[in-house]
DNA sequence: TTATTATATCGAAACTCATCGATACGTCAA
DNA sequence: TTGACGTATCGATGAGTTTCGATATAATAA
């Protein structure tokens, strides 16, 4: 399930792709529909672009909402910032660089 | 370079794989050998080891010391950490999760 | 209903990557 | 020098992934 905890092999994998980043970047901060972010990549087609953000979602880290024909997708922040901790807590466990605030 | 500033798609890249994260615990707070990494695998032959340690090395995710016949690996912590922390900045900025620490 | 638009899925081609056995290289001891 | 050991590299194979065009599905408009 995309609610587990992370896997930090999944999370990594998600992450692992250049487009795939690119798309991250995109809907970071705000709804795009497919179309939205295919016409903003200008170099990768649609199919392609539905197929990395099923990439995601199976990894929990982007949020759907459908409206009508259109699926907007953003970008599940705060779930990458766990992934981030797993992977700092994994494997940079003696770096006191990572404090984690609930944020309430 | 491998002291370079930190590409997220590189480094997402070289932690996707559980082979290599498997190493990358086992040598996270000490220095191994590669036969001692090796052997602790249990299941990997050893020019898979010393692939994987490659593509760490590469991404300047471990530190290599020579001594005789062997080499022996550690990981590059503050590396990671400093990965994980450009992954968090690019794709949860609107989280207050991390804070980045000098460390002295 | 039929046409149009938005997105998802399918199937295949191309590419990357993990893995191994064989072997090369480098270090040390006899 | 020869042999043994530790590690790196080579070449091949198989598995996984990215990508696309074609097409299916779903929602809406005419």
């Amino acid at each position: 399930m995309s609610s587990d905890n992370i896997n930090p092999v999944e999370f990594a994998k998600a992450l692992a792709d250049s487009t795939r980043q690119r798309i991250m970047s995109l809907c970071c901060c705000c709804w795009l529909s497919v179309n939205e972010i295919v016409a903003a990549l200008d170099d990768v087609s649609q199919p392609t672009v539905s197929h990395h953000l099923n990439v995601l979602r199976t990894a929990g880290l982007v949020f759907v909402r459908r409206e009508g024909k259109q699926a907007f997708y953003s970008l599940n922040q705060e779930r990458i910032a766990a992934g981030c901790c797993t992977l700092a807590g994994d494997f940079a466990p003696d770096r006191p660089v990572f404090q984690l605030f609930d944020g309430e």
